[in-house]
Parts: C-alpha cells; sequence; structure tokens
DNA sequence: CGACCGATTGACTATTTTCAAGTGGTGTGG
DNA sequence: CCACACCACTTGAAAATAGTCAATCGGTCG
C-alpha cells in the first residue's frame, strides 16, 4: 500500500531543480513555502496514486522518484496510456479548473511523489511569478506533447509509431537516468515499458510491437536486454519504417 | 486574404461572454482592458492564421465568428486535426510556455478572431484573478479535451469513433449556433466538416467515413441533408458501432 | 452544357488483429 | 537441485479491418 513518508522538505528535494519550484532563489524558497502541506508518498509498482472515475482532483503531485503512466480507458477494459512521467513532472492538476481528474496514475515502478493541495498551489502561485510562470508553461508543455502523440497515433502506421518511439527514448534529454554508457561505449537506453504497455501507448497489440522488434533485431537495427534496448542503425530503423519522408517531426 | 478590421471593443463584443473576460464584471472591464492592443481580423474559408513551421507565437486569439480547424502534418502531407475550435475559443497561446507554435490554424468558414498580443494576455493575467483563472481553466480542458482525443484515436476501431463522433455533435451544449430544430420538430446538427475532414479528426480514409455513414443510412440510424445530420436512433447507432460496451466515455 | 469537386461504391490489397501454440527466463516448493 | 508454474514475449496462420485504386454519381458554378 502507499505510505506517507513525511512532510516535503523543498531544500533537500531532490527534484528541486526539475520541479516548479526551481525557479525560485534559494534564499526565498523557505520564504516563499512556508505553511504549505506537503506530504511525500510512496507507492508500490501497480499502484495507483488517482483514479479517472472515484476522485476528485484536490492535489497535485510531483513525481521524486520512479516512473508514472497516465492512463485512460473505455468501458471494456482496453486501456491507453497517455503519457509517461517522469522524475521533477507536476500532474493531477485537473482541480485548477474545477475538473475531477480525466485520467489514472499508476506507479510503473517504486515511486515517490509529493502531494501539494490545490489551494496551496493556487496560494503559491499568486505569490511568486515564477511558479505561476513554470506550472503554466508545464500545462502548455503538456498540451503540445499530447497534441504530437495525436499525430502519432492519427496518422502514422504501426511501424512508423514504432521506430518514432524508439528514436525519441533515444534522443530523449528529459531523464538522464534513463541514459547510461556502458564499458564498451555503446549507447544503451533503458526501456521501462513492457511490450503491452509500448502498444496502449501507441494503440497496437502486443503482437504487432514484437513482430516489429523482432525484425529490426533481425536486421541489426537494435539490439536489446534486460530493459534496455541499443539503436545501431537509426537511418535503417527511419527508413524500413518510414515509406515516405514521414518520420521526422 | 486576412484583414485587419478595427480594434477590439470588449463590451460590444459578441463572444464577450464565452471569452477569457466573462468572469470580469462589466464595470470593471473598460479599465482593465485599457491601453491593451487587441485587432479584429478576418480571414476567408481555408486562410490560416498561423503556421506550425513558419510562425513563432506572439499573440494568442480569440475567435469571435465562424469555425477553425487545428492541425498538423507529417512532411509527406499527411494531416491530423487536433481540434475545432468555436466561438469564444482561446487560442495561439504556446509564446507564453516560450515556445513557437506547435501546430496550424486554418478557417474552416469566414472568420473573425480578435488577435492579443501574449505581452498584454500575461499583465492581464497579472491583474485579473478572473483572467487568470480563466485561461488556466482552458488550458486545462484543452488539454483534457485532447487526452480523450487521445482514448479515441489509440483504442478505438473505426465505427466505432464514427459513432462517438456523431452521437457527440449532437449532443455538444458547446456551441447553440450548431443546433437548430427544423419546422417538424426533430433535431438536426450542423455538420461543419466535409468526410475527408472528419477522416483527418479520426485518423481515417474518406472512403471509410463514406461507407459507415452510408450503412447507418440505409439502417435508418440517421439522416442526412446539406451539410446536416439527424440521429433517429441513437442506440442503434451505439450498438452497431460498439460491439462490446466500448462506447460510453 | 461541361467542368469540377465532394461523395459514393466496388473490387482488390495491405495492414493489423486475433487466436493459438510455443519459448525462455524466473522463482517457488517439494 | 529439480520440477513446475507463471509470466512476458515470440511466432505462425487465419481472419478482420481499413486502405488503395478506380469508376461513377450528383450537385454547383461558370
Amino acid at each position: 500500500m502507499s505510505h506517507i513518508k513525511c512532510k516535503g522538505h523543498c531544500l533537500s528535494c531532490p527534484v528541486r531543480h526539475q520541479s516548479i519550484f526551481s525557479e525560485i532563489p534559494e534564499e526565498e524558497l523557505e520564504e516563499t513555502i512556508r505553511d504549505f502541506h506537503t506530504s511525500v508518498i510512496t507507492y508500490g509498482e501497480g499502484e495507483s496514486i488517482f483514479h479517472q472515475h472515484d476522485d476528485s482532483s484536490e492535489s497535485a503531485y510531483t513525481l521524486r522518484k520512479g516512473l508514472i503512466k497516465i492512463t485512460k480507458s473505455l468501458p471494456d477494459g482496453r486501456v491507453q496510456i497517455v503519457r509517461v512521467l517522469m522524475a521533477g513532472d507536476l500532474f493531477g492538476f485537473d482541480g485548477l479548473a474545477n475538473e475531477s481528474y480525466n485520467h489514472t496514475a499508476t506507479a510503473l515502478t517504486e515511486c515517490e511523489v509529493c502531494r501539494l493541495p490545490l489551494a496551496d498551489l493556487a496560494q503559491l502561485r499568486k505569490r511568486s511569478n515564477e511558479v505561476d510562470h513554470s506550472t503554466l508553461s508545464r500545462l502548455i508543455k503538456n498540451l503540445r506533447q499530447t497534441e504530437d502523440m495525436l499525430l502519432e497515433l492519427g496518422a502514422k502506421k504501426a511501424s512508423e509509431k514504432l521506430a518514432t518511439f524508439l528514436l525519441n527514448l533515444s534522443q530523449s534529454d528529459r531523464n538522464p537516468t534513463l541514459h547510461h554508457i556502458d564499458n564498451s561505449n555503446e549507447e544503451w537506453v533503458s526501456l521501462p515499458l513492457s511490450r503491452s504497455e509500448i502498444g496502449s501507448l501507441l494503440g497496437l497489440t502486443i503482437e504487432t510491437v514484437s513482430r516489429f522488434f523482432s525484425q529490426w533485431k533481425r536486421k541489426g537495427f537494435i539490439k536489446e536486454s534486460k530493459r534496455s534496448i541499443q539503436i545501431l542503425d537509426a537511418d535503417g530503423l527511419k527508413k524500413s519504417a518510414c515509406s515516405l519522408g514521414s518520420c521526422e517531426n
């Protein structure tokens, strides 16, 4: 079960510089955050932080550690992953528009989040231009990213979706923890999603995902080893995936 | 070509009560809006207000009259409609996150928009809690709507997408101008998109759209007459479209 | 009238899903 | 330590779904 660990301490927060408080000068932080009611909460893999249908949105959250998937689902059980959150991401702010949660947030791994009541966030936005700007920017970036996914889902074929997904993963400068260079100087990227989750993100079945990955391994475009992948031939991947010049952008 | 008509006058604005200024008390409006630089601009059908690749976002817009489609496209020409805007909608605010436009806005019909420099919008948000709240709410609603579309595009089959699209159209309480009751007391809904645009919204080809519409006409589920449709049998539509209980939500 | 454009329809093809069987790794209990 | 179950993933064959190509229809406009 989820577990409340302690009150959050911004100054020592591991994701302070990726959070909505990153732009607040250190000397003002203590003052700005005073009498707000943050809690650090941990969740085990598979547990949900909130649920699309059941919960009204009274708190926003900042992800401190781990990965979270945001999903929506149909009554018959089909699931769409809307986005995957990484350290520093803000989520669960629907209440700012007086709406209940529009989606479900589930821990993909062990997670640590910082809960902030929306009333406090509203106050903070008034008190600090930095928080206001940062919140708005994140919202707009969420929107842009979701629009980009619309194009992926609506306009691309399976192989194109998958190729773009892999190429984006490998180019992501967002989360340095996802990257590592092994001793032979090759760039591996951790693949935090199962086949079925990749399918659920891209609107494909697990079998379709598996088939293209297998095919690309046979062709030598990619290598995989325990939840990490390596792109050996990005151009090959692009060409095989995109009959036309359709994979850019 | 587009044509600058005049400076906007909020008090006499036809969409004042649907705009981000709707919550400002009338007596304060004059004062609040003083020394801001709005322009009312008209666009002919097919003209774009701004373009995904070319334009940096320096102004936001409010749609006063007509319909606008927001689209994204792939280099090879495939197009995805992201959303369709109606009177009162705010768009083009990417610049608030220091980003250039992420999509293209094109007039679906003759349009009239009110342009507001983002610097002014930023000021207005500071000056007025109502504008701040309204802007934030709209952003969040855009995000929610786009997430809903992700589920449509990623998880549903063609017939389900189309049925949901028609049912949503007919239930939309957003834009009363889209509705009218004809003299035989039947509810017609205007269908502002061509077959090809419906396809582009739902990730389908024009032929697929046409086939399902024809089929449903033959079955007596819907009727169509010059850009308006009427849903005769919503249950039939739901059942035929959704093998399982998948069309709710 | 004739050209044009959006929409429809049919026949065919390509793509993706579905169903089913099998593989391989991991962990548990006998 | 092995046997077994379990799970994620792979693979194949068949079926369903949607796309492509091409012909045609019907309305509108010059």
